[in-house]
RNA sequence: GCCCUCGUCGUCUAGCCAGGUCUAGGACACUGCCCUUUCAAGGCAGCGACACGGGUUCGAAUCCCGUCGAGGGUACCA
């Protein structure tokens, strides 16, 4: 399947129902849909699939919208930006479905159906129990007014249904899969239009696809099966079916199950999985937003916006699972993603999603970033957690400059910067690490006495820097014989309340010599107190 | 049940179409060591896969058949 010979009139969509949350796999999809159109300076058209009748149509659409954009999937037309083969809300596209049906009619192609529903229900036990497979039966089919007036004098209502073959096969060529065949007998006579003149799905989007020129449909796997009856609709409407595409599904980590935002609970179960939930979950709080659980998770991305990702991260991320470039290329710039795309490298099995492996590119994004960058990225998440003012004064905002660059890798997503709330507190209400506090300054023989000495000798340390800190620490401990690691531990807890963190002499030169001194008095004080 | 699709390290994958260069390559994770003021990061090393069974062939991860396994579909859902 050579797809690099479609040429510029590519034309493909991607068709987001407004539920108010963008999932991974349909970004995924919209990823790859969205590529081949900027591959081949074709068209990205955004088609709302508003047929459920949305309450609040904005309210939904807007946060799918909003994910779109901060991953930079600009779309050439679709809501907000309107085009040519509009509207682009299925629910403004009714007549059109009509027209569409009565084609289909008129084509034989499709028949009015009035069998009421007890009766198909009983028509399709009667086939299970003798293990037939059931595609209607037709006796209620009526293909002329007379038929027509006959049931409806019964009081029935007619649903349109497809006029599916009975013999032969159906054949096409998906440019991930290959050939596939499947025999018409075995497909049912759909239905396509309700009893209320309502249309399902599997019409509007063959509508939507022709009408609109859709050349390549690119969509999960889990609409192969479908295929065959929307081949049957393209055909009544008398046009060849355009480039069909079937990506194999993102699945649960570890598993070939389609993701889905419902297993939260299962997927928590999973550690890496339930690791990255717990980061963002951390982030989200401290931000003070209030994170429900069903819509603030790994599965949807406003979660990475709101944690910090890097968009690039996760698209880059998103663009290997299921597609490949070469053995060894993982990290593919904005332009080479674009230049290299092709649904040639599209694998055929279910891709199951890695929190660990996501993460391993976001830091890698997050490497490449320069000090100014990242600082940049980390500052609203500051002034969101309401650490310092909105804007941050000159002085503040230097603090958090210094901060991010002695973090360094440890910020792997900008809300990690969060982690670093000692900053930010006053001296006297740092909270302590209990453990930290007990193994390094209570515990140790000498360890109080000590942090008295070097407390003493930070007093009258010439400057707080940290190339100055660490000539008068190491000079503190070379007068006692003592390695760097023997006060080092103490002074960490009493200034930060962790065990753990960047280098101390950082730590204590963003503090200052001020709170440094108070820190690490209310230390000795909390020591002695018992 | 029936239909369709898929099956290489725990995970993402390269290799398969055009059989030998594959004692199967890379990445994430994991383990160990090094570096080191903790934690990260980094460096080095290691662990680890062709689902199974037949066949074709001098030779099969690659071709053919079967089995098993997995996923999807089977709605007046999308």
């Amino acid at each position: 399947m050579n797809d690099h010979a479609a040429g510029a009139g590519v034309r493909v969509r991607f068709a987001p129902s407004p539920t108010g949350y963008l999932h991974i796999g349909g970004v995924r999809t919209a990823l790859f849909n969205w590529l081949l159109a900027r591959r081949h300076g074709g068209a990205f058209v955004l088609r709302v699939d508003d047929t459920d009748a949305q309450r609040n149509l904005d309210d939904a659409l807007e946060p799918i919208l909003e994910g779109f954009r901060w991953l930079g999937l600009d779309w050439d037309e679709g809501p907000g930006v309107g085009g040519a083969r509009g509207p682009y809300f299925q629910s403004q596209r009714l007549a059109i479905y009509q027209r569409a049906v009565e084609t289909l009619l008129e084509r034989g192609s499709a028949y009015r159906d009035y069998a009421r529903p007890e009766e198909i229900q009983a028509e399709r036990a009667e086939a299970e129990a003798a293990r037939r497979p059931y595609h209607a039966s037709r006796r209620w089919a009526a293909r002329t007014a007379e038929e027509r007036a006959r049931f409806e004098a019964e009081g029935r209502t007619s649903v349109v249904r497809l006029a599916m073959p009975r013999e032969g096969s159906c054949r096409f060529v998906d440019a991930v899969k290959g050939e596939v065949e499947v025999e018409w007998a075995s497909e049912a006579d759909h239905v396509v239009q309700r009893a209320d003149g309502s249309c399902l799905y599997h019409l509007a989007s063959v509508v939507d696809d022709v009408e609109m020129g859709i050349t390549h449909v690119v969509r999960a796997e889990e609409h192969l099966s479908n295929t065959p009856r929307q081949i049957w609709i393209w055909r009544g409407l008398g046009v060849e079916p355009p480039v069909l595409a079937h990506l194999p599904v993102v699945a649960e980590p570890g598993s070939k199950v389609k993701l889905s935002k419902r297993k939260l609970d299962k997927y928590l179960k999973n550690p890496q999985f339930a690791g990255l939930y717990e980061r963002g979950r951390t982030i989200a709080a401290k931000l003070g937003r209030e994170a429900a659980a069903d819509t603030f998770n790994p599965v949807i991305v406003d979660f990475y916006r709101i944690s910090g990702f890097l968009p690039d991260a996760l698209l880059n991320y998103l663009m290997l699972l299921g597609w490949s470039l070469d053995s060894e290329t993982e990290i593919l710039s904005g332009e080479e993603r674009i230049a290299h795309f092709s649904l040639d490298g599209v694998n055929k099995s279910p891709a199951s999603f890695d929190p660990d492996k996501l993460l391993s590119f976001q830091e890698r994004y997050m490497q490449a970033l320069s000090i100014d960058e990242r600082f940049a990225l980390c500052l609203p998440f500051v002034e969101q957690a309401g650490w310092v003012t909105t804007p941050a004064t000159p002085s503040l905002r230097a603090k958090v400059l210094a901060i991010v660059a002695a973090a360094g890798d440890r910020i792997k997503v900008a809300g990690d910067v969060l982690d670093y709330e000692e900053f930010f507190v006053p001296d006297d209400s740092l909270e302590y690490d209990e453990k930290a506090f007990e193994k390094r300054i209570r515990k140790p023989n000498g360890a109080t006495e000590l942090l008295r000495a070097i407390r003493d000798a930070l007093a009258s340390a010439p400057e707080f820097t940290p190339p100055s800190l660490e000539v008068s620490f190491q000079s503190f401990v070379a007068a006692r014989g003592l390695a760097l690691g023997a006060i080092v531990h103490a002074v960490r807890v009493a200034v930060t309340g962790k065990a753990v963190g960047f280098g101390l002499f950082d730590i204590l030169s963003i503090l200052g010599r001020e709170a440094t001194l108070a820190r690490i008095d209310r230390a000795l004080a909390l020591a002695s107190a018992g």
